[in-house]
DNA sequence: CACGTAGATGCAAACGGTTTCAGACTGCGG
DNA sequence: CCGCAGTCTGAAACCGTTTGCATCTACGTG
């Protein structure tokens, strides 16, 4: 079927090892004979089966990627950027979706490790001791999540909800809520805890409404006890829990942003497109999922040095349609 | 690191060929050392490299799947179908994005084809005639396209244009307009072609408005085409354009479903949160994916048997809120 | 002219499995 | 006691590469 070193080699009337040589270490061989054998492999369509070189180097030349829900937008376009990169390093990946299942998580890496040379955590939900574990056996880097050593991209949170702080505050908004994400998702506790010190600068009080689903119903279910609570603006989560908010709160007949100001984060596309269009908190999706890979290559390349590394990815606060003046009662 | 399948043998005192038997043909060997063989197995936590099992096998327990773009959110969800049954069938998936366009899409499957066993062609851009030569080398399925006899797994975009017809005709609607896709998209014509005819089936007047980009901004541009056009309905090539009419219809004081129905088409999550929530043909998009990765499979496993197989799935008319009585003039 | 050296190439082993083939062992009937 | 069939098992070849080492050639040098 498809042509191997040999035949290249026969073709050229080399060894396959000059073959080999000549594509993978030039300078190692005679400029003429090199030419002759790139001449035959072109002709031939070869390319070396990448199965058979990672046995013997070791290297797959594949990264794996597993998300907790493609369904989520934020999570396609850092799929989006792994994707890019990946392919201009010239490395294949795998990817996987967990369904937001800690357990099948740890599954899909395990199964998934054996294959790649690195791998690429978006948003883990898994325990920290199993990734910490897993960790020592093989080169891992994590987005949205930051513990111990491990290597790290992750946004700065903590700046953008200052941002968005200062921003309500400058609107005259004197109470705020949150609404939370997973209770296993790490970046709703750094963006609560960013929340709980940018408020306590300004002397702005906080309600925290507990633990959602990060979806849009999420923000369905949410949106009562905000309303309940009294105050005049609520930061989500993540767009889509702050969409369902919008919706339910215009079914309570709640308008947004005389009644009410709302703040999402992750600036997904869609909520540039509602009505009224989301202010939010932007984060660099593709960019992450670039760095991500980035880091893993280096860390990869790296004879056995620094194990760790980390990036943190600004963040830049949207302001649309959604947030206004604090209604004065 | 890992273990080998020739640490297993050692520490049980069988040959690595009794090791590879009691795995993977376990009626072959017998049942006392097979079972001691895989207790081994069990403590030392072995499992088959799988890039070398491939390399005699020629299976590499990979399956490759290659999307336009993950940014439009048909595609996820898609992913999503393939990746849940493809790990039931303990197959690993390669996932590629082309960013739409035709070029990198066929550069991207001929890297992975040598990769995988088979390969997902979603919404293939490419031309027909280097799809076709491909197929010819390697066993592929199409999604959202068919053509020749390659196997594929499409949407009955026939009868959901039968069904939006006649909800528009049932509401009154005499003139409708078609929002066309990309030129490269076989689901564009596919979709084209059902509208004709059920037009025409019911003495509708049909006014093609063209070929737009199949995102949101595609859907901006084409809506004050369609204002011109004097229509009273809409009908979009997807959903996210779908919304960009809407954006624009407002904006330009138009308002739906009072001046003008909109119709989209694949039921993605925002357009039952837009606002009014859309009236759309939902596909199931999941179970595309999960679709062709059973064809794929069932080819796999067929000796050399039919290189064909087609799968065409129903699609359903969702009635929400963008579409209304005609306005009569 | 003998010799050391450097550059270019080939040989063969290795990677971690699977599979063919043949041999060893068992039990059984003659 | 021998032969035979049947069941298990092990040795070895193989998949397509890479790579350490040996070989060979040609060349410059003393």
């Amino acid at each position: 079927m498809r042509a191997t070193i040999r035949e290249v080699a026969r073709e050229a009337g080399v060894s396959p090892s000059t073959v080999s040589r000549a594509l993978s270490m030039p300078e190692m061989v005679n400029p003429a004979t090199r030419e002759r054998v790139l001449r035959v492999a072109q002709r031939l369509g070869y390319a070396p089966n990448r199965a058979a070189r990672g046995l013997i180097t070791g290297r797959t030349g594949n990264l794996g990627l597993i998300v907790p829900d493609l369904a989520n937008p934020f999570f396609p376009s850092v799929v989006k950027g792994v994707q890019a990169k990946a392919r201009e390093a010239d490395y294949a990946v795998f990817l996987a979706d967990t369904d937001e299942d800690p357990a099948a998580e740890i599954g899909l890496i395990r199964v998934l490790a054996k294959q790649v040379d690195g791998l690429i955590l978006c948003s883990p939900r898994g325990h920290e001791d199993e990734i910490r574990e897993l960790s020592e056996s093989m080169t891992l880097v994590m987005v949205n999540r930051r513990f111990g050593s491990i290597p790290s991209v992750v946004f700065d949170n903590v700046d953008g909800m200052r941002q968005a702080v200062a921003h309500l505050q400058a609107l005259g908004h004197q109470r705020a809520a949150w609404v939370g994400g997973p209770r296993t998702s790490w970046s709703t506790r750094d963006r609560l805890r960013g929340l709980r010190a940018a408020t306590a600068a300004v002397g702005m009080e906080l309600v925290v409404a507990g633990h959602f689903p990060p979806q849009f119903e999420g923000g369905v279910a949410a949106a009562d006890l905000i309303i309940a609570s009294g105050v005049t603006a609520v930061i989500a989560y993540n767009d889509l829990m702050a969409l369902g908010l919008l919706g339910r709160l215009r079914d309570r007949g709640v308008s947004v942003p005389q009644d009410m100001s709302v703040i999402g984060i992750d600036d997904i596309q869609m909520s540039s497109m509602s009505s009224p269009a989301l202010t939010t908190v932007s984060l660099g999706k593709e960019q992450a999922g670039r760095a991500a890979v980035d880091l893993l290559i280096s860390l990869l390349q790296q004879p056995e040095g620094v194990r760790s590394a980390r990036r943190e990815l600004p963040t830049q606060l949207l302001v649309r349609a959604s947030t206004g003046v604090a209604r004065t009662n």
